[in-house]
DNA sequence: TGGGTTATGGAACGGTCAGTTCAAAACGTG
DNA sequence: CACGTTTTGAACTGACCGTTCCATAACCCA
């Protein structure tokens, strides 16, 4: 009845969530996404409405993977609670330092975003929000999980508990950034698993 | 000899600092930069190299007025030294959600400066790691000291406490942005505090 | 094979970007 | 008061921004 896609939409999408991962909302351009998705413009917004819908779909794309996996860890029942966060910590600091040889890794999509958009795009904003609350939500059963199997023996309650896993990784994202290699990363990760087992 | 200027350069800098601060690097615009400062273009231009020249003594000028305070609070020495870290995590949260009724705070610009550029540019990649290295030593320091005055009483090695302590404030930054509330910032830093205890 | 429909490439849109130019204005100094 | 120097405002530059338009191509179905 019509002429066919000659792309795939889902490969654009994740090509799109690259250069967006990459480089940033504000300083990725139209022509940055026509180059790295291989479409024209045309195909661009014939599929997509706008670049900021582009973008939407693109970091809905990456919660979606990224939280998957790491949700993933946290439900292996083979673990205890508190290895189940060790190793969620080990994922981000592998995620961290893998793709930098040479220059620095593009970090995490969800932090990049949550700073340079989430104040000013209420949308954005809520995507990420209700990322963090299914995160939350999760982490927050491992703890009280951690609690009954004895690896978790902080007496804080689980939300505040929750809270700060999360935080933490926030921290050892922007340390990354920063600069801070493999080895210190790993440190930090230690550090703040002592909290939980004082 | 000359005219002279009709505007204090500090105060054009303050200005031009909260604008950054605000909106980012490259969400900001050189008309933004003038209605923020009051100044003209070429005011502007016959002052600064460029737009990325103004942003760099913007930042290190945030950066100077920030650290210096927050190493004041570090060298506090009537208070012990874990105290004093308890006010450090005390003055991020007043930080994060004083300027906040209606719209979300404007965060750090430090936090915001390395999720944003730190990877693209390594000039101000090199700012940003001059200013943790400087925090880091004093935060090494304080930790070195708690261990003396026993209120720091993990033995994980000084290096580590304080890179994690500098982590926990990014993190606690990153998930003030995500649209969390002063009272979960408090709790965040009261876990982590239990890290140097335990 | 022809008609209906959608995808595609490329050119073009108005607007805004960072940065420049220049003549007029405002001072200190002689 | 007049000169030399610097600041200032406004107009301007070329490039690039996100987005739209349109003629053409490619496909499915009849």
């Amino acid at each position: 009845m019509a002429r066919p896609r000659m792309f795939d939409e889902e490969r654009a999408l994740d090509a799109a969530m690259h250069t967006f991962w990459e480089k940033g909302y504000e300083a990725t351009s139209t022509q940055d996404l026509c180059e790295a998705t291989g479409l024209g413009r045309s195909s661009i917004y014939n599929t997509f409405k706008s670049k900021r819908d582009l973008f939407e779909r693109a970091l809905a794309h990456y919660i979606d993977t990224m939280t998957t996996a790491q949700l993933a860890i946290l439900e292996d029942s083979r673990r205890s609670a508190a290895d189940r966060i060790r190793a969620l910590f080990a994922m981000v600091v592998d995620g961290e330092t893998e793709h930098r040889a040479g220059g620095r890794s593009p970090g995490c999509l969800t932090v990049n975003t949550t700073v340079e958009l989430a104040a000013h795009d209420s949308r954005t904003a809520a995507l990420l929000e209700r990322d963090t609350a299914r995160r939350l939500a999760v982490l927050r059963a491992v703890v009280e999980e951690g609690r009954r199997d004895g690896s978790v023996t902080s007496r804080r309650d689980a939300e505040a508990l929750a809270r700060f896993v999360n935080a933490a990784i926030g921290g050892m994202r922007v340390s990354s950034q920063g600069g801070a290699d493999r080895t210190t990363l790993e440190s930090i990760a230690e550090v703040a698993l002592d909290a939980l087992t004082p």
